[in-house]
Order: structure tokens, then C-alpha cells, then sequence
RNA sequence: GGACAGGUGGCGGAGUGGUUAAUCGCACUGGACUGUAAAUCCAGCGGACGAAGUCCUUCGGAGGUUCGAAUCCUCCCCUGUCCA
């Protein structure tokens, strides 16, 4: 059981409590490990599957995960960030969503031990007054001690009435599921107690919550999103997962280790950072594709940035010319957007044709056999006669 | 409903009649250096014209004044702050 709590604990930011977690687990019955994830972005990267291995964990652990998709809530729209005025999805949306989402879960999580429920199934069928009931079990001081509403209260930003709904709502779920444990980002920490409390006012043993650090993206700034443009989406090619994550810096890289692998951490740290990196990169690739696409992303990766040899597969273009203009040739291979941007890469040395670096702009090929371009380290494509 | 402030390139933010395709920062793209590290340095970061130079489109929208407008005027749309 020692040793259960340990494997649990591991990279959590914090648990609220470690003494009741300690007791529930000693209950030796199956907990029931709730999740709730909002079916608007469909596409997971690895900045969520720190939350889904630590639910991964405790599946092994031989508890049961409770997995909520968020229907109800995406159906209203989420006034907040009102800058990317998010909007309500339809029901069909919601269900492809959903569908590419539990997909893309289940790469992790064991299906067959996860319970997956749409919280509309409760939600919807709640009247006014309930709602109104709901709502008088929080304040409005206390949803103003939480830290963004009341940065955004202090500076006189928005705060519709309805974002301090959701938390209760949320909260509800976990009454409705029984949760014995609930897991989520730092973000979710307010949220996460909100159903504690809710719990206890409506006489269940309140659930113990889990926060789980947010992950940096690759620019090892920002935290890993879709939006920011740093993300590693885990349905991405091998190769580009695998070289996503060695162009990650070093320190990051610890980090990346810490919640995504079960590596031991001082061990990563003896290793020479490039050697470590490699390392990560072949067990994440492995993760989720096989042992073989790791390996096969890592020999791809050996020859076209450290041989400085071409690509195993290039997309070929074909051409029906039987002579083409090299800036012409770039924007039909879609290597540049626009003509000016074509003739500043040439100028600016990043363009190769047949692994010989070009400066000249005003060069036409004969298309009397085949060509390599490439544009930077890594955009290439083989050019044919159509 | 009233008063005021403001809307500029992916973002932040200069510019208030001409040499401004629009200072600068971030992000991004190349190059150098490397471990495709990171950091740093250099360059680029509307479009068309196959070089040079030329032209076209751009500063919330539509008109107008002017030789000339992101800059001035009118109307409209939008956002924020304050008052009710």
C-alpha cells in the first residue's frame, strides 16, 4: 500500500489530502478516479497526457476511472477568454469531438476498465430551481478568492454569472459519479475543491483531489497548446514527435522525463543530454506508436539532420513543364507561399537542389530528369516529369 | 440612455498631412554556431512584374477634403472606462 501512495504521488503538485488518500486506500476496494475533459479540442498533445498517465497509474493500481466528457458544458459556450470568443458546439460536433477524443484516450488508458459518461446525461434533466439550489451552496466571495476571477475582478475585466455556474456544475458531476478521487491540472484546483465541498454538503465522503502540473510546449515557455503552436500531438507522424522532442532544450527535457516517463530522474541526469533526449524521444514515439516506429523515427532522424542525408520518403511533385523556373518551382511544391518569399529563401541560402545550395533566383531546371529540392534542414521534395 | 477613451501587420505597441510597406519588441522563417539542443549572433518577415527599378493592395467600414491621408472632415460599426 506504501508503495501504491508512492506510485501515486509521483510528480503530483499537490493531494488533498494525503491522509485521506492514505485512508481510502486502505479500504482496499477499488476508488473511483474521476476525469472530466471538455470535448471542444479533439486533438490531445502531450501536455494532457500528464493528467491521463497518472489516471493510466491508478488503472493499474486496479482502480476504476471514471471518465466525464463534458457535453453539457460545450453546448453553452464558455464566456471567459471572451478575446477567442468561444462558441457553443453543436450536439454533432460535440459527438465527433468525443469520438476522436476517447480514441485518442484510450492509446493511454485501459477501455475496457474506464467508464465514460456524457455529464448532459445529468445536467440536462436539472430545473431552474435546481440550479438555484445548487448555487446557493457557494458564494460569490468565495469564487472571488479564486485567483483568475479575482485577478480579472480586480482589473474591472468581465465575469459573467454563468462562469461561476460551471465550477458548481462541475462539482455536481462529482456527486452524480460518486468520486472517490478527482485528477486535473493545476488550473483546475478551484474546480477540483468546489466538488469537495459539494460532496460534504451533500453527505458523500468528499473526493480527494490530485493537481498535476501543466506542461511547458516545446518552446519550454508557454504551456503546451494547440493555439500557442508548441504542442506534440500524439496522432503526429513518428518522425515528427521524435524530432519535436529533440529540438526541445535541455532543461525542459528534464521535465518532460519527470511527467511523462517513469524514468528514474537522476539516472536521466548523469546521461549526456543528447544521448537523454534520444532516449526520450524513442519512448514517447514508442508509447505511442511501436517499438519499431521508434526505431525506424530514430534512424530517420540520424540521417537527415546528423548525416545530412535525404529522407527515407519525400513527397514527390509532379511537373508538366519541360522547364521551370526554380521560384516558380517552390511555390507549386508549396515550399513558399508567394514568389517573394521563394526569391528571399534563395537569397538567403536555405534552398538546395540536389543537395548543392542555390543563389541564383533566376534559374530555370530542365525537367529532363528528377530533382531534389529542399528548402531550411528539413522541407523536401522530389521534383518529376509529369 | 449620457460623458470620455480607443480600434494600426500573428500579438504587443509607435506613428497625428508628404522620403511610411508603416520605428520597436515578441512570435515566426532562414543562415552561422551546435547536440536539428538551449543561449548567442546575422538576415528576413505584403504582393505582382524572371535583375534593377516599377507598379498594386494595406492602418475598423463607407464616403469626402487635399497635388498628397494611418494621420484632417462626415456618417456607420465595434471595444473599453465612468455616470444612470
Amino acid at each position: 500500500m506504501a508503495k501504491d501512495l508512492e506510485i501515486i504521488r509521483r510528480g503530483t503538485v499537490e493531494v488533498i489530502s494525503p491522509e485521506e488518500l492514505k485512508e481510502k486506500l486502505n479500504r482496499r476496494k477499488p476508488l473511483r478516479v474521476k476525469f472530466g475533459a471538455d470535448p471542444t479540442a479533439p486533438d490531445i498533445h502531450l501536455g494532457h497526457t500528464v493528467v491521463l498517465q497518472k489516471l493510466k497509474q491508478f488503472q493499474d493500481l486496479g482502480h476504476q476511472i471514471v471518465f466525464i466528457i463534458g457535453d453539457f458544458t460545450a453546448r453553452i459556450g464558455d464566456p471567459s477568454e471572451r478575446s477567442e470568443a468561444r462558441k457553443p458546439l453543436t450536439t454533432e460536433e460535440i459527438n465527433k469531438n468525443a469520438k476522436t477524443y476517447q480514441k485518442q484516450v484510450f492509446k493511454i488508458l485501459d477501455k475496457r476498465k474506464t467508464e465514460v459518461l456524457f455529464n448532459s446525461k445529468w445536467l440536462d434533466k436539472m430545473s431552474s430551481s435546481d440550479v438555484l439550489e445548487l448555487s446557493s451552496h457557494s458564494t460569490v466571495a468565495q469564487m472571488l478568492a479564486r485567483a483568475d476571477f479575482k485577478e480579472r475582478f480586480n482589473r474591472e475585466i468581465d465575469i459573467s454569472i454563468l462562469e461561476f455556474i460551471y465550477p458548481l456544475l462541475q462539482a455536481y458531476d462529482s456527486i452524480q459519479v460518486k468520486a472517490d478521487v478527482e485528477i486535473g491540472g493545476t488550473d483546475q484546483k478551484f474546480n477540483l475543491l468546489m466538488g469537495r465541498q459539494l460532496q460534504r454538503d451533500f453527505n458523500q465522503k468528499p473526493q480527494v483531489i490530485i493537481t498535476m502540473p501543466l506542461l511547458e510546449g516545446t518552446d519550454g515557455v508557454k504551456k503546451m497548446s494547440k493555439s500557442y503552436g508548441n504542442y506534440v500531438g500524439i496522432t503526429e507522424p513518428p518522425e515528427e514527435m521524435f524530432g519535436k522532442i529533440m529540438s526541445i532544450s535541455d532543461e525542459l527535457m528534464v521535465k518532460y522525463y519527470e511527467l511523462l516517463t517513469e524514468e528514474n530522474l537522476d539516472k536521466v541526469k548523469k546521461m549526456h543530454p543528447r544521448q537523454a533526449k534520444a532516449e526520450l524521444a524513442k519512448e514517447l514515439v514508442q508509447k505511442y506508436y511501436s517499438e519499431t516506429e521508434a526505431k525506424k523515427a530514430e534512424e530517420e532522424f540520424e540521417k537527415v539532420f546528423v548525416k545530412r542525408e535525404l529522407p527515407e520518403e519525400i513527397k514527390e511533385i509532379r511537373i508538366r513543364e519541360k522547364k521551370i523556373w526554380v521560384v516558380d518551382l517552390l511555390v507549386k511544391a508549396d515550399l513558399a507561399t508567394s514568389k517573394n518569399e521563394a526569391k528571399r529563401l534563395i537569397s538567403q541560402g536555405s534552398v538546395k537542389i540536389n543537395q548543392k545550395r542555390i543563389k541564383d533566383s533566376n534559374m530555370d531546371l530542365l525537367m529532363d530528369r528528377e530533382y531534389i529540392v529542399q528548402v531550411g534542414k528539413r522541407k523536401f521534395r522530389r521534383i518529376i516529369q509529369a
